[in-house]
DNA sequence: ATCGGAATGA
DNA sequence: TCATTCCGAT
């Protein structure tokens, strides 16, 4: 079967909040969660790596709401949540696509952790003789 | 449909 | 800080 990759984060990639005690779902985590979950009607992965389409608008606020406490939200109020995103570049809009927009999760890893370097250093890159190597500065 | 400012809440 | 709400502009 054409399973959905499993988009899955270490525990530090989920951002606690600043308000210790607190913290509440985040909707970028929650759009994972359906996405791996490969719930059927409401949103669904695209054709690009990290795009994902929302098939359902209304039906995605609907379950969005539900999980906030927020029985009143709707897609107008949700694109907005997914609009701040964009300057945080946790995401960007596939222009021209419809309901269609992209995480951009190399991104997402870094943004979310508080202070590196990660406490669990991630697997030793096994550099090979051949070698691309492209050099990102940080912002 | 999509964007982004502004006010407000938790 | 991350939305929620409202809404005028494109």
């Amino acid at each position: 079967m054409v399973s959905n990759a499993a988009v899955l984060f270490p525990d530090w990639a989920y951002k606690p909040t600043w308000s210790p005690g607190s913290r509440q779902i985040q909707l970028w985590h929650f759009l994972l969660e359906l996405l791996g979950r490969g719930e059927g009607g409401a949103i669904g992965w695209g054709g690009e790596w990290g795009e994902f389409v929302i098939r359902d608008p209304e039906m995605l606020a609907r379950l969005w709401g539900e999980r906030k406490g927020k029985p009143h939200m709707n897609y107008d109020k949700l694109s907005r949540a997914l609009r701040y995103y964009y300057n945080k570049r946790i995401l960007h809009k596939t222009k021209g696509k419809r309901f269609t927009y992209k995480f951009n999760f190399s991104k997402l890893i870094l943004v979310n952790y508080p202070g590196y370097p990660p406490p669990a250093p991630p697997a030793p890159p096994a550099p090979s003789h051949q070698v691309i190597h492209h050099v990102f500065t940080s912002s």
